[in-house]
DNA sequence: CCCTGGTTGCAGCGATCGTTGCGTTAGGGA
DNA sequence: TCCCTAACGCAACGATCGCTGCAACCAGGG
């Protein structure tokens, strides 16, 4: 029951929540935020608004539904060997990720309508965030902890996204391991 | 024709104006973001739906306007004689401001609707975040530039407040003054 | 005191939204 | 291959939205 995970893999059905996903990102990147409603994204994917309506229930929850889909497994967790190495370089592809306006669009939609908006952005990078310290840990180093380094790594560079007009470069983003591990 | 800068400061259009801005502010506690309309926000104000039309033109536009009059004034800029005294104080005061869940549906609306609806959120933040610098340097201190005072402090305080659902305190705030300044 | 310009209330309109019931189609298992 | 169920399309409905005339009102200046 869980919104926008289909009991058919595959088939029709995907097809369909593509098309509609791909509407909801192209008409963010397109118009303003306000037209954005559930018979133009219809309209948009060549879906009947009924599908929508019944597939996805509200404008927050297809949205919700949207950014979980975007940010995840769109970023691999890199290997360099050690735990600067791979902060850097996950650090940059972030910031790439970030530094696209269709990305930030949907972000901003997504924290728009609801709590579990601004998570769904997230979790897949805390999770990744995870690994890459747990992966440190069994190799017998001193780690910090998870929730320092969303603050410090997360923290200002989701900041400059969403609150500034400054564009969140890689090389500057890399730069902020030195602040976590110094 | 700024939006929501009466012409007349005094008088029954400053009335509906407070009036219709804790509306927006309430309705935002009470239920969630998608039924927030203008004839819902007329309602509740006790005025007629047009007069919001007219007055804001778009939801966009009013919900900038209400995050820009809840996110100035409310906090002084302390002056206890230090620089890291004074951030601590501040970045205190701040997270206890962001700990509201009222303040924080509105900066979430506001995000949701724009591009300027993020940047009206922390405008007055930076102001003061400049001013506290600005007098440290003033009396012959070496002090941050004001962009990464921002980064490592407003960065990991706003970032916990949207993306997460753990409680910022205003005493782990006082805490990331050190990340900054050694 | 009156006058002038800006602001609001009111009624009504077209357009669009969100829902419901029913028939049809496509996908997957026997 | 055939069937069966879940998903989709379709048409219609009431409700609500956003806008536009016009009239009334209030705040400030001559």
């Amino acid at each position: 029951m869980t919104a926008g995970i289909p009991t058919r893999p595959g088939g029709r059905s995907a097809r369909v929540r593509a098309a509609v996903h791909r509407a909801v990102e192209e008409l963010l990147t397109e118009t303003s935020p306000d037209g954005l409603t559930m018979p133009v994204i219809a309209a948009r994917a060549g879906v009947h608004p009924t599908t929508v309506y019944r597939r996805w229930g509200t404008l927050g929850e297809l949205l919700a539904s949207v950014a979980e889909s975007r940010f995840s497994g769109d970023i691999v967790v890199p290997d360099t060997g050690s735990l600067r190495g791979d902060l850097e370089t996950w650090m940059g592809d972030v910031a790439t990720d970030l530094a696209d306006p269709d990305t930030l669009a949907v972000m901003r939609a997504a924290i728009g309508v609801g709590e579990e908006g601004g998570c769904a952005c997230v979790a897949d990078r805390h999770a990744q965030l995870a690994a890459m310290l747990e992966r440190e840990a069994s190799r017998g180093g001193s780690v910090p902890d998870v929730e320092r380094a969303a603050d410090l790594l997360l923290g200002p560079l989701y900041y400059r996204a969403i609150f500034t007009d400054s564009p969140a470069d890689a090389g500057w983003a890399r730069g902020l391991v030195v602040v976590l591990m110094g």
